[in-house]
DNA sequence: TTAAATTTGTTCGTCAGCCAAACAAAATAA
DNA sequence: TTATTTTGTTTGGCTGACGAACAAATTTAA
């Protein structure tokens, strides 16, 4: 035998050492984002919608008669990323791009009845896929951590 | 004048609804994570470093002799995800794949000297950037944000 | 010791999500 | 009427990530 498996840090021996990373904010903010993403990404498979379109839909939905730009705006993203993601919900029927007739650059969303269907079935599954990923927290938990993160960054 | 400018919802006059979106942590979390991948980028764009590439840096400094997949398992990805974040800082100088004798599949993963100069000054950097995104909170509160963070997923 | 299973690094195709620059059409302001 | 701004769009590029498939090397089992 060898006196030592590969590396010593190669098998799970020896801890890992994550350094300064432990410290880091925006390491644990990523890594329960990878992790939420990912779950809602598996949960919401059959319905082929990610947390991306999930909110899109929600936000159209709330708000009859918006524009991509004030869409974008209001989700903190540029037209331009914007298109791809409207046109892709177009070409699933889901939403539909409605000409406004005293603004001829516009485009107002609007769910077709097939995407209100949609979101109505996401919805529950999202709420299942909350209480999930949220397990280990109490209500009042779940709420502070909402509050400390609305107070990050400005 | 007409009765109303565009559709309502069209300017800041009338406040755009969220919905259910609020009310989601996975929603809160991604704003969060955009909010410091955003100034971290901007504050580590003249060393042209990402936060996936500093943690990959920190990791292997922090971890003599590792090899990729260990490092990826560590990270949470997958090892064909580490190639080319491993091949992009190589290129760059700043780190070294080893051959290692006992495993000729291996590579050992070091930091050459400029890379680790670079991470001293990146990491002096990526603190100032921490202390700008967790300004709002108390040292308290950033502990807090970061065990319920913790809680998430498993 | 030989055959089977596993591990390592890799390539390739694909996806989610995002930005900035440039542009035409349309609407608004000067 | 002219200049400016807004809307949607295309294009090219970047970060970050998977899974399938594969060859080479190593380990395990027969």
């Amino acid at each position: 035998m060898k006196s030592e498996k590969r590396t010593s840090a190669g098998k799970g021996l020896v801890p890992v050492e994550r350094g300064m990373l432990e410290d880091l904010v925006g390491y644990h903010v990523r890594k329960a984002q990878a992790i939420i993403f990912d779950d809602f990404m598996r949960a919401m498979a059959p319905e082929r919608l990610s947390p991306g379109q999930f909110g899109v839909l929600v936000m159209i939905s709330a708000n009859q008669g918006m524009n991509q730009s004030t869409l974008a705006k209001a989700l903190g993203i540029e037209r331009s990323t914007m298109v791809a993601v409207i046109t892709g919900l177009e070409k699933r029927g889901l939403i539909k791009r409605l000409p406004l007739a005293t603004d001829r650059r516009a485009n107002i969303l609007a769910l077709t009845p097939k995407g209100d269907l949609l979101l109505d079935k996401v919805k529950a599954k999202v709420r299942a896929h909350e209480n999930k990923v949220t397990a280990r927290l109490t209500a009042d938990e779940t709420q502070t951590l909402v509050s400390l993160l609305q107070k990050i960054g400005g």
